[in-house]
DNA sequence: CACCCAAATGGCACTCAGTACCCTCGATTA
DNA sequence: TAATCGAGGGTACTGAGTGCCATTTGGGTG
């Protein structure tokens, strides 16, 4: 997932980037409203008719990575072994977003700023997190369906997850995307496991069954201690590690 | 608060009225968006211009009475007692909410049954409940300040307490109205003032306190490939891992 | 090289939401 | 009666978003 804005490629940038650089460019300077779409197409040297083509409305050019972090956080989910917690599965696929910020901070902070201000932005952002939310609820509701109460403790778990990501995240893009935001993510996704664990989970290193050994991943017990090897070829996407290892690493 | 549309009001009706009543008829007859505005305004024999008098945009026409119901929600919290409970609190006040939706059933499953299928709607909707749920955080912010997670959780509270809210109220509204919404609110609310009650389930070894040094990454250039070695203890949380391996793997 | 095909792009015209500005009408009041 | 004021109506405009078609571009293939 290369960074939004290409900066720093010396090949030709593609007519995304180019959308998405005039328009942030314009909208820094001048505003979100008082930007058309045809000061974007004309500063990107490219006809009207071709931001439409990549960008269903003006806002989603604000949001141009949102599309493929959603795609990848639902396959994350879907690859998540059966047998593990689902909320923690949850809170690991709400940091893979996190990512997706903290990969490109100023992009980030800029476009923090401009939905604070924008309440078309802000409107349009809740409808993208929504559907995070969604996917996190749908996640939690089919590995949760055990419970008597599993639709309705999806829905406030995700909710939670959702919240305590976004504090963490607009805490820091409010400081300047200054800071330690993976720390500040774990204290608030910590608080929210608390909250929702009946069981208090067994600590970490516990020694429990043997893991599963994959085709990528495999826990070997050594001296003192289980270890486990990951081999992966550069490149591979991140999804597909975290499943690899995840049932290795016997959670 | 009187219903959405004066139905069985003798009186002459107000604009207001008017609007809502023909613009709801129409949606439901050939949808929200075959309906423009000159259709509104020539059924209920109105100008235009009017419509925007009244309704700040096409949607808001769908959803008339949550300004005045917000309004009311925040007097409520700012009349609450500042030494009650701020969770029981902010629960009560959404319940507030609910009462306006079970006033007029019929209104209410008809709007959520069009704003389940038009994505405009669905949008206002989120924008809507948003500044509910910022209500309730800034209260459980101002009245929970003593602790030192005070904001953090004011979020994540408030989310959660929408979360069940919404929960159980799109529940009855799919059921069409039919069935004891009090009833399921009562136990959606209990279920998140249980999560979050002020003797929390104290969980040892709580799974917040990050393992410290557990994993590492490298990687290594092979014969014809490059591969990343990792090497971790089990146990160790899924995110550390991610977030060592990930720099390896070279995006 | 000529040709062709398919995808990408550009151009044009159109609908419709939303806004600015001004007009009319009717009621109240100085 | 004249002045005023508020509610509503009318007109024209901007700009987002869409449908349709022409044009270009970049390979293959004979």
């Amino acid at each position: 997932m290369a960074a939004a804005v290409g900066i720093g490629d010396d090949t030709k940038p593609t007519m995304r980037e180019s959308l998405v650089r005039a328009a942030f460019q314009l909208f820094l300077e001048r505003g979100f409203e008082q930007t058309t779409i045809d000061d974007i197409v004309s500063l990107a040297g490219v006809g009207r008719r071709s931001f439409f083509r990549y960008f269903p409305s003006k806002e989603d050019v604000v949001f141009p990575d949102h599309e493929g972090c959603l795609a990848e956080m639902t396959a994350f989910l879907r690859a998540a072994p059966p047998d593990g917690d689902p909320v923690t599965q949850a809170c690991d696929a709400s940091r893979l977003v996190l990512r997706m910020y903290a990969a490109d901070p100023v992009f980030s902070v800029q476009r923090y700023r401009l939905t604070r201000q924008v309440p078309g932005l802000r409107a349009h952002e809740l409808s993208v997190v929504w559907r995070y939310e969604r996917a996190l609820a749908e996640h939690l509701r089919e590995r949760g369906a055990e419970r008597a109460d599993g639709a309705l403790r999806a829905d406030v778990v995700a909710a939670a997850v959702v919240a305590a990501h976004n504090h963490a995240l607009r805490t820091w893009l409010r400081a300047g995307g200054e800071g330690d935001v993976q720390a500040a993510m774990d204290e608030a996704l910590g608080y929210v496991t608390r909250a929702f664990s009946p069981t208090p989970p067994a600590s970490p290193g516990s020694p429990g069954s043997p893991a599963r050994s994959t085709a990528a991943a495999a826990a070997v017990d050594g001296e003192d201690e289980q270890v486990v090897v990951l081999l992966a070829r550069k490149g591979t996407p991140l999804w597909r590690v975290v499943r690899d290892v995840e049932g290795a690493l016997g959670e």
